[in-house]
DNA sequence: TACACTCGAGTTC
DNA sequence: AGAACTCGAGTGT
């Protein structure tokens, strides 16, 4: 079988070039001081609030800095979902004991700086989605640039909104809070939704091709016979992490063919984007490229490949 | 086919129970404090170092704050591998002009904030590191003790040692750092090494089982034919991360069997054992020990289950 | 030494 | 409310 990218020649083709690396990771560091500066003002917040205090029971206290100390002890707001109130009171006395009393008259830094420890933590988890949502805009600026360049019209609905409206793709962050996409091509309606639940999978499905006019978009997931193609989208740069997350994409997509062919739809169509591909997965990649069992694939940062996978998404 | 773990009796009993995931969240909130101690003691080292400057430019004359100021700028040790010289000065520079110097006097505060929240990353990856290693610790002693049970010797060679000991599975702390073991069922030897590359995959396998005397270790993994099962260990307890990660074991285990088919050896044996188990993945799992695409599995924090896997995995 | 292992910090559906 | 999504912070082979 032949591969529909002009821009995958080889294995090869689809790996990641360091200067790509690179940049991501730059990228990444610019985002996350951003990202950290709530966290930096907090700690100044709970320096100020523990000011009048002379020893570190005394931190007890006071409630508003609860939390506060909460997070101190080590424990990220993931867990809380698991401990009871008793749990967190317990963490807290022993950060105090352990920690706060031996550091003297510097318990408030003390506090402070393992509060930040922790948090950093948090800061690291919310830039990992964030690189998420960043990956998917990148991937929906190349669709606009695609139907741009043929002159289609788009229409758009948001994760926060139920209305549709037509998209002018040179408008600047026309590609945030993209809930699902509608066009026209040649063989009819398309809608291509984004992070959706599909019954027949009971997962979700990063990008969800479907033969649908908008007047049918509630409930489109449910329609089967209406699908056409499902895909991963990966927009993580970090090489250590790909072949990871490959691994995680290709349970995916197996678990969706799987899926759709014992509701009796063998021919749905699959297909892989990833920002971070290196050489032994790109093999794998290419392999199922040739045998059919991916329909399509790109390196989300080589723009030639993200460019024909939408041109050749637009027409599916 | 019928499942050789008697304390598998539905996919449910597969499940991890909430208060496993709860004393696992706590353990991790402990740990996690002492690996954060030494980032503290650098914060405060650092701003005793910077104490006589007066201004935020001065910290660039100070030459031994330089890695303090890389990781204060949002870069992670991780990304240093893909950032030059050049990118990291720049990544201070803008640490310095947008953030320390609008923070006025404050600008050491500032710098020591920021050092430890994106030090709190790093102590998150540290965490899972570890995480990693107390599961396989804990598999380890439940070996131990299935085997004590049955008076039978087992040989341990270390992961910073070439030679053999008899392991007192009494004895504390034999669990750690444990590359193979090896010991001698009804059938012959058997060597079980951890965390290897196995060739013929390509891979690092977690659990690998051989049929070998300690004499034959050296570069056992290569003798495809010794080979008897291998196996996948997942020892994190979040609920949120066990499908994702049953999602990676999965194809890991894919590859094994395709390659080990591929090489002339189809009934190569596999094996999952994870601390978090959630429902969904359960009736994966279950599916497959029914069919025999696993052989074996065991949830990693019950113990029932997981003496019963020992059992059988010194028995093969 | 390049490559791929560890796993949970978030968030969303 | 519960399940499963985001991905890179480490580490080791």
């Amino acid at each position: 079988m032949s591969i529909y990218n002009r821009f995958i020649t080889s294995a090869e083709s689809l790996v990641t070039t360091h200067e790509e690396t690179r940049a991501g990771f730059l990228s990444i560091a610019l985002e996350k001081n951003r990202v950290g500066d709530p966290f930096v003002k907090n700690a100044l917040a709970f320096k100020a609030m523990a000011a009048h205090t002379c020893r570190a029971e005394d931190l007890l206290n006071l409630p508003e800095v609860r939390p506060f100390l909460i997070t101190a002890a080590g424990l990220s707001d993931k867990s809380l979902s698991y401990l009871d109130e008793d749990d967190q009171t317990m963490a807290i006395k022993e950060l105090i004991d352990k920690f706060l009393k031996p550091s003297g008259e510097a318990y408030i830094d003390e506090a402070t700086f393992r509060y930040l420890l922790i948090k950093g933590d948090a800061v690291g988890g919310a830039m990992r989605n964030k690189i998420g949502v960043l990956g998917q805009e990148r991937f929906i600026r190349a669709i606009y640039s695609s139907m741009s360049v043929r002159g289609m019209v788009c229409d758009c609905v948001s994760t926060n909104s139920k209305y549709w409206r037509e998209i002018d793709g040179n408008d600047a962050g026309t590609e945030t809070n993209v809930k699902a996409l509608h066009w026209r091509n040649t063989r009819g309606e398309r809608i291509l939704v984004f992070n959706s639940k599909i019954p027949t999978v009971n997962k979700n499905v990063d990008i969800c091709l479907f033969s649908s006019g908008i007047a049918d978009y509630d409930g489109i997931v449910r329609h089967d016979e209406r699908a056409i193609m499902f895909g991963e989208l990966k927009g993580g740069i970090d090489p250590a992490g790909a072949d990871e997350h490959w691994k995680t994409g290709n349970s995916a997509l197996n678990r969706i063919r799987e899926s759709f062919t014992k509701a009796g739809y063998p021919k749905i169509k699959t297909s892989f984007i990833g920002a971070a591909i290196q050489h032994s997965m790109a093999e794998e990649i290419y392999k199922q490229l040739e045998d059919g069992t991916l329909s399509n694939a790109s390196n989300l940062t080589n723009n030639n490949q993200l460019i024909e996978y939408c041109n050749w998404l637009i027409e599916l």
